[in-house]
DNA sequence: ATGTTC
């Protein structure tokens, strides 16, 4: 690999139609344990039509593309690929802040861990938590967040605290398979497994004050952190997909690099119907955050009657979206990346043209999690997208190996952090030592000027599946 | 990540 360091924590590697750039520091360059995600963003700038293949500093390997990675394609000559996305597509972050201080909390706060468990089922497989019919998961493919808030499941004004309103289009339920549907229809408001979570945290420290203000946030603060995607439904999309693009488009992708980087040419019919099948899964996404997030609502107020939950923003960090730079559109893949739209954007809701977009970055389960806001310079250099989280360090069968189950309770204990896992397994997976340190992560993000720190806050008790 | 290796 030919790398080049352009300026401190901005690499360029020698790729073929483009060079890929990358946003880390000399020690992830240096280390063995990541040069296959890079070569998978050098992987990335061999495909037609692309124009940026970008890594943040939370690079790590993943499917085909690698996680913390942007690709940006011509929307006419370019492609768009399930692997550049995800199986989880949508897969995002939502944080409620509170009216609660931290010391309010602390006394009952087994309690509301507990009240949470009960509330959202998690784990592989968690089904159940809300019923709904066929007809209800066509409306919820189409219209998103938006369909839970109809239902009930939150108020109207959550929906500009949402990416794109919680509605993504073009998104036809035609172009979902029958077996997805089947998945989609009991997995509604549930977390799932693997590195998703329901976080109670704590506003640490604050970077930005007049930020934060309008923001409404303010140290010692209770929050709440959802950390979850399509469930099954995404999944299923994905595989269907990839499976499509074999059986239909071989001599298209007959001069792969890696056969994992699957895709179809963006115009061609097969290529519009998953981004609409995908859009889909988006929208399930944005809808089963909603709801979590109410159910969340429903328990914190049964404990404290008298106190205010409400939704700062929501991210989606796997998706694909056009967007346009330079009077170019351009279809950008974002697998573990979040959009960082800076102030004036004109795609943001008034209530943040003048600070910019939040964007959150949580950690792992007993590190501190971010809040940053977009900055206008990521628009620039990065096609308007920063790192989504810690990033992984360790596989999870080389976690399970080297990581003792006792020793992690212990070291969650010692920080008082309460916990309520459905089994030890995933816990063991999702031990902080498996990640990187985040704030090396925000760090970095920072330094480069592709978001800003706003306020750290540090985990209280978590619920995992 | 996932009715757990696509």
């Amino acid at each position: 690999m030919n790398i080049k360091r352009l300026e401190r924590f901005i690499y360029r590697i020698k790729g073929v139609n483009v060079d890929a750039v990358v946003f880390t520091d000399q020690e992830t360059i240096d280390n063995p344990e990541f040069k296959e995600a890079l070569q998978q963003i050098v992987n990335v700038t061999q495909l037609p039509g692309i124009i940026a293949a970008i890594a943040m500093p939370d690079i790590h390997w993943g499917y085909g593309f690698p996680i913390g990675g942007v690709g940006v394609f011509d929307t006419e000559t370019g492609i768009i690929s399930p692997g550049g996305i995800g199986f989880d597509i949508n897969c995002g972050v939502r944080l409620m802040l509170t009216s609660l201080h931290e010391e309010e909390a602390r006394p009952v706060l087994r309690k509301l861990i507990e009240e949470i468990y009960r509330s959202v089922p998690a784990g592989v497989g968690a089904s159940g938590a809300v019923k709904i019919n066929k007809k209800d998961l066509r409306s919820i493919c189409i219209y998103g967040a938006q369909w839970a808030v109809d239902q009930g499941y939150g108020s109207k004004s959550d929906l500009e605290n949402i990416e794109d309103g919680g509605k993504l289009s073009p998104a036809d339920p035609e172009d979902v398979s029958k077996k997805a549907f089947e998945r989609g229809l009991d997995e509604l408001s549930t977390l799932g497994a693997g590195n998703h979570f329901i976080e109670i945290q704590k506003v640490e420290r604050i970077f930005d004050k007049d930020t934060a203000d309008i923001f409404g946030i303010f140290e010692g603060q209770v929050a709440v952190c959802i950390h979850c995607g399509s469930r099954g439904f995404g999944h299923q999309i994905a595989t269907d997909y990839i499976q499509i693009m074999r059986d239909n488009l071989s001599s298209h992708n007959k001069n792969l690099p890696d056969k994992q980087l699957i895709n179809a040419p963006f115009s061609h019919p097969i290529g519009q119907k998953y981004f609409s099948a995908m859009n889909c899964a988006a929208n399930y996404a944005f809808a089963n955050r909603q709801m979590i997030s109410y159910m969340i609502q429903l328990a914190f107020h049964k404990t404290f009657p008298s106190k205010n939950m409400w939704l700062l923003y929501d991210v989606a960090h796997n998706i694909a979206k056009i967007e346009e730079y330079e009077k170019r559109k351009m279809i950008v893949h974002r697998k573990g990346a979040t959009r960082s739209l800076g102030a004036g954007n004109h795609l943001l809701p008034q209530k943040f043209i003048e600070t910019g977009q939040p964007v959150l970055i949580p950690g792992s389960m007993g590190s501190a999690s971010y809040i940053l806001v977009g900055a206008k310079k990521a628009e620039q250099i990065s096609y308007a997208s920063t790192a989504h989280g810690a990033g992984r360090l360790l596989g999870r069968r080389a976690a399970l190996k080297t990581l003792n189950y006792e020793k992690l309770m212990n070291e969650l204990k010692q920080k008082n952090i309460e916990v309520m896992s459905k089994g030890k397994r995933t816990l063991i997976e999702e031990a902080p030592a498996v990640y990187k340190d985040v704030d090396k992560v925000v760090d970095i993000v920072e330094k480069v000027g592709i978001a800003r720190r706003v306020a750290r806050l540090i985990p209280m008790g978590v619920v995992k599946g």
